[in-house]
DNA sequence: TGCATGACGTTCGACATCGAACTAAATAGT
DNA sequence: ACTATTTAGTTCGATGTCGAACGTCATGCA
């Protein structure tokens, strides 16, 4: 209260709860310990292609380059992707999915559809309508930071 | 792509981007290392009152009591609130704020909407509009778990 | 009264994430 | 051509979080 908690204090608080929330029930749901992370990478080189490089990742998910080597140390233990040095850069290193990466992830997509529907059936939301506010949100605050 | 990527799906997605970003933004503006689960704690004692048990803050955030447990361990150590045993409850603990616990809320309060001001400029965001329906998305996610 | 069950908090091991420090390779600038 | 800077990825230590197992105390039930 007094001068603070303004809307948008509590709307970052409300959606620090929804994220928490949510990635709780898609691990709990998952039969083999995937974790958010591992299906969100899955998922990404399925819709936009493999063959990224791990700083690409890293960029496309805001994540510092430390934690997507772990990610990707995670998923090529667990058969789901493969790493191949990049042929134009030494340095560089590039992602390519599995068969069983591919599997993995459409069982994952298939079992989150399925919840996703029941969750837009109990809240009556119009995801599409708070969609653009919400990506606002992120532009904004995406803005002057500077990582890693 | 395909059947997925609802708008629903989508939404998450952007939920998980903003508190991440959030979330950083806030750590890396404070001097000492305060986390943001300590100043959701700190704020909460200063708003609702202290005296509540770990129980209590570990269901108030849906955190675990393990989790509250680290958490309080480390505000005790900083030296922001005391842990006293519950005078009807031999088993439980009763968690109070010290004066520089409160000092050091007021401060970050006062970063945070400065912070936040700024935000709500640059993302001309509605955001007393978006909270009702996120409200109803969390209570919706709350439903049917069962956590600890 | 006594025992079974439940609730409170802690500890432990696993994982995601960060920032900092590091190695190796590419690139720029002289 | 050489050196300085930048970029790619890794490693390390710290932290938040979880689930499982635990000890302690409270309560219900017989």
């Amino acid at each position: 209260m007094s001068t603070q908690d303004p809307a948008l204090f509590a709307l970052l608080n409300e959606i620090g709860i929804i994220e928490q929330l949510a990635r709780n029930r898609f691990e709990r749901a998952q039969p083999d310990g995937l974790r958010l992370p591992h299906f969100t990478v899955l998922n990404h080189l399925v819709r936009l292609g493999d063959g990224k490089t791990p700083g690409q990742l890293a960029r496309a998910f805001q994540l510092t380059k430390a934690t997507m080597t772990n990610t990707l140390q995670r998923l090529e233990a667990r058969g789901f992707i493969r790493l191949e040095p990049d042929p134009e850069d030494a340095r560089a290193k590039r992602v390519f999915l599995t068969a069983e990466g591919r599997a993995r992830r459409e069982e994952a997509v298939a079992f989150t559809a399925t919840n996703l529907a029941v969750l837009a059936q109990r809240a009556d939301i119009r995801a599409d309508t708070l969609l653009p506010p919400l990506r606002a949100l992120r532009t904004a605050l995406d803005r002057d930071p500077q990582r890693d």
